[in-house]
DNA sequence: ACTTGTGAATAATTTCACAGCA
DNA sequence: TGCTGTGAAATTATTCACAAGT
């Protein structure tokens, strides 16, 4: 049963390059964006958000911060203080009415419309994230599916046929999508991303392992599987030699690997 | 073909909560682990590396933290910082040897020695996943598949054959699994973690939407598509009002970046 | 001339700890 | 009495900016 609530949640940072212009000066950082609410925080209200449903579902009507802070993996404070950005809808001395801040999470995340999402990429990936019809709690219903290879193009895939990535401007103007998921492989990812900007879309989740060059305007999040395999590889290495290290005092080294390189890198697909 | 550098990389943090635990006392923090890189810059290095590797195979022989910085997507001070913390590799007026720091990185990683990994859950996902056959560059193999379904139960995937989640403690025992890859249906996550667990798997990398609980020794990260794609919507969401919302105060001086941190993780599965 | 490596300065995030309200 | 909401402190991460090496 492994009862310790340990470690257990993830979060990932896109520290997104600041003014990486040329810069027209030392802007005081002003332009304050009123309501700010911090990355991290927006990160983990998903998290919170899950959990909040399922509670729903079991009949939980009130949390206090500390139950739900365990449900999610956090501790007690840093819940509550992530809710505090959105706003105070919480009870003391009772706690949060679950239903109340399922709708202003949802609110704040913007889930409260629907995002059509488009896959461009059908080979292994694009065919798994296609039959997730409907993402998660839905809200995000895969509407299209682009790919170049002929064989595949009009073939039905999780109930969508796929469409060639000529058709993105069209198809993403009439399906009126707001997400684009690159499950392409890496050599094609950017030229699709460009496509998928050029024709409107603002938000794209890019499994290629390459870093996407986009406008400021558009938003990227990146999934790299090579990247979270490598970060668990550190891990397990730091706790090996944290056993052994113990001992002697000099001549760590000495390991350096006379290798030549080897290569490393995330996931992949075929169009 | 969007030039600024912009956003687009990302670092995944792992905080793991703190004690967690009554904790016997407050350990003075002591047993501090010598060469403590920071865990955002740990996410880095696996993106170092990628851009590191591709260069070595254009041939390229050196390079400075500032062409390597863009190909990573960061900037440059925090390429040096990120590096200065595995050791001084570079030749100042130069730059850095390629083949040279990818073997440093690589050491760092742990990426020296060989991590097979097991998949659990063989549905879309677990398809996707068992088909990478060793992973992108290599040096994660994937040598085992489970899942309850009888009908897989022995049915070879991407060239391995299915096992019974029964037979966990033998297989990864035999097979050396060193990671442990979640893609079963949120339901089924925890007692699936829990058997890699007890069977000695130390590092799981989780697409099931939920919080796993695990003893500290064991390390977890989490891919969790439905939240990646609610970050994106908060942003799409963010800006929407921000058009709105910012009719006052001083002119709209279009310029603002994009802003674009993030974090995160996501990704679910369904058998 | 250039470019690394790094203290010091900043900024962001997390945690504390407690006043305040139900 | 119990739990939220939140300033303020602590910690962690990022950026600056420059001395030092080639």
């Amino acid at each position: 049963m492994v009862a310790e609530p340990g470690q257990g949640d993830e979060v990932v940072t896109t520290p997104a390059e600041p003014p990486a212009v040329p810069h027209p000066a030392d802007e005081p950082a002003v332009r304050e964006r009123a309501r700010a609410i911090p990355e991290a925080a927006v990160a983990r209200l998903a998290i919170y958000l899950r959990a909040l449903t399922e509670l729903s579902e079991q009949g939980v009507g009130t949390v206090s911060s500390e139950e739900l802070s365990i449900a999610a993996g956090v501790n007690s404070a840093k819940l509550r203080k992530d809710l505090s950005y959105i706003g105070s809808y919480g009870t003391r001395g009772v706690g949060y009415d679950v239903g109340v801040l399922i709708g202003q999470v949802e609110r704040i995340l913007g889930l409260t419309r629907n995002h059509s999402v488009a896959v461009v990429g059908i080979g292994n990936l694009g065919h798994a994230l296609a039959n997730y019809n409907g993402f998660p709690g839905r809200g995000f219903p895969v509407t299209a599916l682009f790919d170049v290879d002929p064989d595949l193009i009009g073939v039905p895939v999780g109930g969508i046929p796929v469409d060639h990535i000529d058709d993105i401007p069209q198809v993403v103007a009439d399906r009126d999508i707001t997400i684009g998921v690159i499950a392409t492989p890496p050599s094609a990812a950017q030229e699709v991303c460009d496509r998928l900007v050029s024709a409107g879309v603002q938000c794209i989740l890019n499994f290629a392992p390459v870093v996407l060059q986009v406008p400021d305007h558009v938003e990227v999040r990146k999934v790299d599987l090579a990247v979270e395999m490598q970060i668990l590889s550190f891990h397990v290495a730091r706790r090996a030699d944290e056993g052994s290290t113990e001992s002697t005092a000099a001549g760590p080294d000495g390991a350096v690997n006379g290798t030549g390189m080897s290569e490393v890198d995330g996931m992949v697909m075929r169009p």
